[in-house]
DNA sequence: TTGAAAGCGCTAACAA
DNA sequence: TTGTTAGCGCTTTCAA
């Protein structure tokens, strides 16, 4: 591997004079520049990430820290980030947290403050305070922060206005017994939870009742894991029982298909029996029989909001007077989300 | 952020004794190991990656690169890799390709050959004379590899018996036209092909066929993209010409789930008009309407076979003598399947 | 069993 | 406009 050293021999200057031209500095001659390019592709060489970031801090990376890698929601997510970034020069990395505080500790610990200029993190089990004692002073972006504290910068998901919509959908589509999968009700007694990603759809979702002007209680939520094969099961008990909703509400799209697949093995029809509506606008939604009206979350968007703020950071902490360290204060984006009816609630 | 200087002045001993303890060297003794180990707690002191990789060349990361993160099959794949790293106690870091031959370029250049100790690399558009120009000298591991040359350490995708397994398998549900979707017949006059995943599925498929004595010829095999949405029109096609066949194996799943939204679209019935069988073994086959039948790969298999042979190599260049550099020949290996029969195929 | 010292490859202040 | 030089934090000989 060819470092430095070599190219600015071969260039015939001093190894600072090639680093200046290869990052493009104004100050070095075009002649210079273009010899040492040369020198450069000759030798194949590429800067050695390691040594960049250890001397200046900055690798040109950044970390996307998601829940699991093999779900639709997370996958379509870092995928939009990655293209996001790399429009930007920058290189992706991806990891998993796997919903385990410890694997979240240590990717923070050791890839986010170390290898990445910044991270765009998806906390689970790990409070703010935690993220503030191990991030590192690296600029880092949450999604779905639930402390009410902004500490960090933050884009969250259109949760209540988009469960607001989803209700309105059904309601519209004619649906008077609207029932709610994946929340747990009780939950609104505890205000830890009010600001977690199912406590904002259930906000949303009660204002649109009580602006429709119905009642509900406890009867019309039924909780379980956000989990196709719990949802199947789901649905089967509502089946077995009798159903009493001619309209669902999924707090996500993997929820809204295990529905579906559990009352197809009911013989429960959808929409005819129950419209459903999901969350999220996985690509799978556009696909199962019948397809799945859902609030699409604009990922693309969400993609956009995160690396920007993350770019920002990244600009500021350029131009940083260590001495007068007075960062903007923290902001918070919500990502566009649009409803898209399909087959689940064609009536 | 704590440095090895601050821990070893906390402890009172030298920086190359803290950092002796810290990674456990047995020369140290326990009494000093401790209060190494001590001061480092109190300090909240994590190893500085990017130096401890430029020093000894060790990340304790390992690199994943595949084609798009957003897709079922390569994120599950990825996710069993994190995994099977993590209970070795190596960082995972995924990385999208996008089927870009300068993003395959640039991962390989940098983030592989840089920040990793190792990578687990699904080639798109890049040569193995290419990557071997690129790849820094760093273990390697290919996910099926096409080239009959084996210059690096590959598992497989179990693609020719797996494909004669659903052939077979279409035919012991009765089938006897059985078409296959997703493949060029074309390939076979094509050398350059004959060794891709598409050209081995295509090869096993014809020996099942071949086996079961069933003449078949290009009006069997209809070539599509990969990619569902492809798959619904050809399903619309066929049915369109009226359907000429009773069983259709699919290159892979997500071809099968839009062949059967394809299908639902047209009005025939899975599997009582035709049956349909998926390679890949993809979680949403299990949801779908109906559920798809599949060959699927054993992906914690080949998880285990891609880290193990990254782990052997790791271990390899741990002793690595440099002047008597005679690695060990590459290694080829295939991850298991099984056949998995759900109601797509249940006549 | 521990310490001193060199240096991985790079960047950035300072000099020329 | 270019060169000299001092490290970033760590590991690893070599010496004690």
């Amino acid at each position: 591997m060819a470092t430095m050293t070599d190219v600015a021999k071969a260039a015939g200057v001093s190894r600072a004079t090639a680093s200046y031209a290869l990052r493009g500095d104004p100050r070095i001659s075009p002649a210079t520049a273009d010899k040492v390019r040369r020198a450069a592709a000759a030798l194949q060489y590429t800067t050695n990430l390691s040594a960049r970031s250890l001397r200046s801090g900055r690798s040109g990376v950044i970390g996307v820290a998601i829940f699991e890698l093999d779900k639709p929601y997370p996958s379509e997510m870092s995928a939009a980030v990655s293209r996001e970034a790399a429009a930007h020069g920058l290189e992706t990395i991806v990891q998993q947290t796997s919903n385990s505080k410890e694997r979240e500790i240590s990717i923070l610990q050791k890839v986010t403050s170390q290898l990445c200029d910044g991270t765009i993190f998806s906390p689970g089990n790990v409070s703010v305070e935690e993220i503030t004692a191990l991030y590192g002073g690296k600029p880092l972006v949450l999604l779905d922060d639930i402390s009410d504290d902004p500490l960090f910068d933050c884009v969250f998901t259109p949760c209540a206005d988009g469960a607001e919509a989803a209700i309105h959908h059904l309601y519209d589509v004619g649906c008077r017994n609207i029932g709610v999968i994946g929340v747990d009700y009780e939950m609104l007694v505890d205000d830890r939870e009010s600001t977690s990603v199912s406590g904002r759809r259930l906000a949303g979702a009660l204002k649109a009742f009580d602006d429709l002007g119905i009642n509900v209680d406890e009867r019309n939520f039924v909780h379980t894991a956000w989990e196709a094969e719990d949802a199947r099961e789901v649905a089967h008990r509502l089946a077995d029982e009798g159903l009493a909703f001619d309209g669902l509400f999924c707090m996500t799209d993997t929820v809204a298909l295990g529905m579906i697949r559990g009352f197809a093995d009911r013989g429960v029809r959808v929409p005819d029996d129950v419209a459903i509506i999901g969350f999220d606008g996985i690509n799978e939604g556009d696909y199962s029989v019948p397809s799945l009206s859902t609030i699409q979350t604009d990922i693309p968007d969400l993609a956009r909001k995160a690396v920007g703020l993350l770019l920002q950071r990244l600009g500021e902490n350029a131009d940083a007077v260590p001495d007068n360290a007075d960062p903007a204060a923290p902001q918070r984006l919500t990502a566009d989300f649009r409803l898209i009816q399909r087959e689940s609630t064609r009536r």
